[in-house]
Parts: structure tokens; sequence; C-alpha cells
DNA sequence: TTTTGTGAAATGATTCACAGCC
DNA sequence: GGCTGTGAATCATTTCACAAAA
């Protein structure tokens, strides 16, 4: 991702540069805060969000320098405040609309799931190629044709796109979702997407998780044959 | 993750250690693979497999190094002999089986996913802490009560847990899972769980998908208001 | 005294570039 | 000539350890 675009007079900004690493830790620092927030907890030391968030105390330190000094020395950080700043970082101000494609089992899940609307996000809209799909009503939204996505996307204006479609269905959806305009997609069919430059794909693959989750059980119980029997030889 | 404890007798075994990084690849080789080879290639070559793969061919060649040396100088790699080696390493010899608890909507979409019984799984046990869903039939499987756990794991062997349970349910249902003898959980719900060490837990988690890509999205608006204004001050 | 913020060191991952083999 | 396998160089991330602030 190219960085070197900084405007001339980036003084006093949010910041500038983030690392990929870092960003992939603020939704974790954030849901800790909410939930330190929600048991009363006004304040909090390096040391006790790092543990509520399951990472050591200097990593999220260093992490919440990138976004700047939010913290008082000798004191912590004050966690409304801490909200506020990560929420702004990860652009949690506004609330993203989120377009959603494929309500099978899996994108009924979805769409059903309340965690969208959550914190900074609304299930904006629904798609689906298959006809028979067409009309049905899901919490507060009814599932349209796909060919409907460009008049959708050019009245929501930036948003998020979700394939939850068969994995053969999903890189003519993508296509479709880009031409549309949307430049960050969440993808759920087990396929690699293609997108030109300037579109942001993540994808979520069960399979793929498991089969690591298959790779250290497997070592883990290799190395435990060995130690159970270490003099099995020689 | 504690690696200094090889064998002494560490010869010629599949490998010693590979990186994380390079782990949380193999899978997507493996499908480029898998896709490969249903259309009829026999070999192929860093380049072509890495560019099926969306990685660079250097990466890719590197990767495979940590697994040991599969290709053939001038030629490429042997389709097929890569599947092998590769699944291997990723422990898809056998079949793991998977306990899913928690059939609500999330659970009962994963339930039905075929992504499961596709390479190296089989959803084996279904579970739920809600009366009223015991007996369900889903798939193959009929969903029992969470109390069974420790029985169904002890007649299933090694396996891999699935927690699709609401967030507050899942540490319980994790730590049951636990001392059952789970030590390899995917967890959906959208908490951190706490393990013991040498319990290996994976996290998906919607909100955190959408989150970082709102990160991204924010940073291209911003941005794209500076390029298309740069004269707006001195 | 407590706890942040951060340079500097250590570790890990990626990329380069080319020697070695087919 | 083409392509793999891999040291060496670069880049990113984590960890250490401590000076500076409240």
């Amino acid at each position: 991702m190219t960085d070197e675009c900084r405007a001339p007079d980036a003084s006093a900004r949010p910041r500038a540069t983030v690392p990929e690493a870092t960003v992939a830790r603020l939704p974790v620092y954030l849901r800790a805060l909410h939930s330190l927030a929600d048991s009363g907890r006004t304040t909090v030391s390096s040391e006790a969000l790092a543990g509520a968030s399951g990472v050591g105390s200097a990593k999220l330190r260093k992490d919440l320098s990138h976004l700047g000094s939010y913290g008082t020395r000798g004191v912590g950080y004050d966690v409304q405040e801490l909200v506020v700043h990560i929420s702004g970082a990860l652009g949690l101000g506004q609330s993203w609309p989120v377009v959603l494609v494929g309500v099978g089992n899996l994108g009924h899940a979805l769409a059903g799931y309340g965690g969208f609307d959550d914190r900074g996000f609304s299930m904006a809209a629904l798609f689906d190629l298959d006809a028979a799909r067409i009309g049905e009503r899901i919490g507060e939204q009814v599932v349209r044709h796909v060919d409907e996505i460009d008049d959708a996307v050019r009245t929501l204006g930036p948003c998020i796109g979700v394939i939850a479609t068969p994995a053969p269905a999903a890189q003519g959806v993508c296509d479709r979702l880009v031409s549309a305009g949307v430049r960050s997609i969440l993808n759920f069919a087990p396929v690699l997407l293609r997108v030109p430059a300037g579109v942001d794909v993540r994808k979520v693959d069960l399979s793929h998780e498991l089969q690591i989750l298959s790779f250290h059980q497997q070592r883990r119980s290799a190395l435990t044959l060995v130690e159970d029997a270490p003099r099995a030889r020689a």
C-alpha cells in the first residue's frame, strides 16, 4: 500500500501512518474498552487494557503511540477518551452502509447477525442471484436482484460489500461491486478474488482456519509421541 | 510457541519448523493446486502457482522450501506431488473430527456448510445449551446437549472445536471443550477466549474485519479529498 | 512512585538476485 | 535456457529498558 502521499501540511492530523499489524489490533482494544466502560471503569493502565486484550503491555503502548499521545503518565488512559480516538482512527464516526450479496445459509446468518448494527455499520441492502429469493424479507431489508447493485451503491455512497455466495459466483459478484464503486470487500466465498488496485479485499475462510489449526494440532501430536516414547530408539 | 523441543534424531522428517506466516498461506496454495489439478495440469512453475495464489513467486518458493525440496529445476513442481506434501504438512492425511457448539443462526449455516467434509474434516457432533434445540437434526447429525461434550470427545479422540454461541456463553463452552481435551478451537463468538497454554485458539470476527476495512476506506477517502483539492490552502 | 511514550535491539518476514541443476 | 532453492539485504514487527511526566 503506497503511503508516501502525505499532504505537505500534515501537521496535527489524526496520524500519517499506522502499521498494518497495529490496525488489526485496534478492534480488539476497542472491544475491551467498551467492556471496561460497561463495567464502570473510567481509567485504565496499559497493563490492564493489554491484559483484557490478550497482548503485552509494551505492544499496546507502542500501538497506541501510533495514534497519538492520549495517556497520562503515572495514571493511565481515560477509557472514554481512548474509545473516541480509536473509533476515530478506525473511521467509525459515521455508520458505514454494508451491502450483502448472497442470502443462502451463511448470508442469512450474517444478515440476521446483530454485529453489523453493533458499532458503526448498518446492513443497508441485500442481494441474491437466485430469482426465487428476491423479495424475501430478512431483518429490516428485502432481498433484491443483484442487477440492482449499481443503483443501490450510487444511492448509498461509500460502502462495504460482503460476498456470501457460493464460490463459482463470487468473482462475478465482486466485479459488479467494484464497477458499482465499492472499494472495500469482505469475502466469505472460498476463492481468491481478483480486484484492481485501490480495492481492498479481506477474506474469511473457514476451511483455511481449520487447516491452520490442523497443522498445529498435528505438530503437537507428533511432539507428544516423541516425548512419550523418547527411548524407543538408539 | 515453544519450538526448541525437536527430537534429537530429527533427521529427514517432514520439517522441523515452518514460519507461522508460511503456514497461513499453505491452504491458499493447496486450493490453487486442487483447482489446477481439476483443470488437468500436471506440473506448474512457481510463477504460475504464485499467480494463481495471489502471491509473489519468490515468496512461494521460500514457503515451499520450508517443507522440503519438491520441485525440479528448469521444470517446476508436480501438481499431485505438491498436493500430497502440503496436505501432509497440514496434517490432512487423516480426517479430523469437528465438534460444533451453538446451532443458532450462524451455527446452522456452519453445520450445513459443505466446506467441512471438503478436505480432511468431518462434522462429527453438534451441541447446544438451549434445551429447545436438542434432538434437532442438521445434516447427518442430531443436536445434543452441551453436557455430553466430554463423552463425545472421549469417543472421537483428537478433534477441533468450533464455537458459534452468543458471546456470553462462549467462555463457558470453551472451558468445557478444553477440559474434555480439545486443544484446537475456532471461535466465532465476539469475545477473547482465555485458554491454558497448549491450547490453540483462532478467531473469526466479522466486526473486526469490517473495522479493518473501515480504517482503510477512511484513509482512502481522506487522501482522495486531499488530492482532489490540493491548493485549497497556502 | 507510578506509568506512559519511545529510542534502540532483537526477532521475524519479505524481497532480491543469483548459483546450481535440469 | 529455464526454473528452483537459498544466502544476503531489506523491511516490518515485537520486545526491551529507561528517561520523562504527572
